[in-house]
DNA sequence: CCCTTCATTGAAAATCATTTTCAATAGTGG
DNA sequence: CCACTATTGAAAATGATTTTCAATGAAGGG
């Protein structure tokens, strides 16, 4: 999602974008590609404003996924993870969780729509989000030898 | 799962089956449409077993998800759930998650096999299992008028 | 049988992520 | 410049889950 779009949601809403949460943002516009928790959030923000509170991060995270800038995640190893929002509506991916490596792969895909309005259209139930996580082995983990459990 | 099955894989193990794991284990086969959290587990058993500790409860859950008994999941409570395991491979289902009255529906579905295949076929990733989750309205809170938040 | 061994248990304490409280700070609109 | 309210940081509180530890108990060997 792009910066403009984002401002313009948290004005809306009477939001400030303060100092605090423009770090915050640029955190997550730098590492579009990593699933940051909020402890990970928070040791990056220190960098460039050392003073922030852990509990300003968690009252911003909220808020971005408040306004749907971010998506809430979780991969299991107890802690929330979040990324930036795709940009509305297009440009699905999944997320391909190596059970070896921990790695959290992303996979595009649309074929997940055809499932959706199947579903949508069988039981009534009207389907506005999703969230989908494959477990398995990712390529690099299928041909080690050594088991790391 | 069958009894006899988990039996099976719990002595495989070497791991006993206890009066507390066996009381643990009949509620689930006894609510196999729900999604129990472990303090629901706790409150059910106590009944049964009134002196059994929360701590054994976490304890059989982990053991049982550890076996593949159990499937652990996150509906984004803050609490995990968990519920029986479908009879190896066959007996797919989804979730369905309310926004508004937070039910939990179970959707049954085969159509993601397909998905997964693509997946394998164009990533490389070896899916060994899957986590679905599909939030939106259901059909009595899609006609409802009052918003609930 | 009795004894040793080791898994299991309950209760309490500890841990860890997250939330709340509260007083201080800082933008914004007038 | 003032008043109002959102926002913040630090500390305390919460809530789920895990760990610790001493006590219990089942299983096998002698």
């Amino acid at each position: 999602m792009r910066l403009e779009r984002i401002c313009q949601k948290m004005s809306e809403k009477d939001y400030r974008l303060t100092p605090q949460r423009q770090v915050i943002l640029k955190i997550f516009l730098d590492n579009m590609d990593r699933h940051l928790s909020a402890e990970e959030v928070y040791q990056l923000v220190k960098k460039e404003h050392p003073k922030i509170g852990l509990a300003t991060v968690y009252r911003t995270l909220d808020l971005l996924a408040e306004l749907d800038v971010l998506q809430k995640m979780n991969f299991g190893d107890g802690r929330s993870r979040y990324e930036l929002s795709s940009d509305e509506d297009t440009h699905h991916h999944h997320h391909l969780i190596c059970l070896r490596c921990q790695r959290v792969l992303e996979f595009e895909d649309d074929l997940l729509e055809e499932l959706e309005d199947s579903i949508e259209a069988r039981s009534g139930f009207k389907i506005v989000n999703h969230q989908v996580k494959f477990y398995g082995y990712c390529r690099d983990c299928q041909e080690a030898q050594t088991p790391r459990f």
